[in-house]
DNA sequence: GTTTAGGTTGACGTTTACGTCAACGTAATA
DNA sequence: TATTACGTTGACGTAAACGTCAACCTAAAC
């Protein structure tokens, strides 16, 4: 069993960012870390919210999204009705993701189209060259 | 050859955004249509803008980022200096993207094993009906 | 003992991306 | 001709996600 625990400016060297922001996740409910004395202690677990927050932001998820991601993965549902309730917003989420995975992709066949361009660009400014040195 | 145009309120139905946010874009230096009179007046070009600005926006870029990808598209680019530069810049975007579907694809796969739980869960709750029912 | 390195809570400022009026012009339509 | 639909330019408001102080506490090191 792991025991380690972090103080909030550790996990902002070791994610790249301010204590302020850990803090503002705090306030917006994001986490809910313990207190000795005064001082917040970060759990493994607060770790891994953190982690799952900032992987949220890196594909434009609001905070607000983020949560509503990180909720479904606790086992807070009971009843039948609930479970089905999360697994209809699984699947909206899906959707969303699978949207995105295409503008993805979509945005990496322009960049490939913008490499060539410039290939040949820059090979017939070789020729160039090598013309007039010839 | 197509002439087509297209006035701001057909865009924004189009592409289910309003007006003040065509406009805004064009404040932000994003698209830049001709007028008739005082009225805007779109091409398929500015068309096109539009649907690239949504598609950056919607895997969370900023307009700025948006504005920047789509003028890689642009082949204002003479010496190669300045293509090395704009190289440099699609290496650079391609790696944020592919950053992104890596962690498109780690919340899939979550969303994934939040389904397999609910199923299991389910299937429990089934079978206790069952033997009540029994 | 006091300086230093960390932590705390406000409170206000800032940027982005628009929304929401207001006040006005214009063109077609009843 | 008056209304309706659509367009224009300001100007101000707003939500999200922090940044940036200030003023304070506290434990360890010099």
């Amino acid at each position: 069993m792991q025991n380690t625990s972090y103080t909030i400016s550790e996990l902002a060297k070791e994610f790249g960012i301010t204590t302020r922001t850990i803090r503002f996740y705090e306030e917006k409910g994001l986490l809910n870390p313990s207190r000795e004395g005064g001082k917040r202690i970060y759990s493994p677990a607060d770790r891994v919210r953190i982690r799952l927050i900032l992987r949220g932001k890196r594909i434009g998820m609001t905070l607000r999204e983020c949560v509503e991601v990180i909720d479904m993965y606790d086992p807070a549902n009971n009843n039948a009705e609930q479970i089905h309730a999360l697994l209809a917003r699984v699947d909206e989420r899906r959707d969303k993701l699978l949207q995105q995975k295409a503008d993805i992709d979509a945005m990496l066949a322009g960049l490939e189209h913008v490499e060539s361009l410039c290939a040949s660009a820059l090979s017939a400014a070789n020729e160039s060259a090598n013309r007039k040195i010839d």
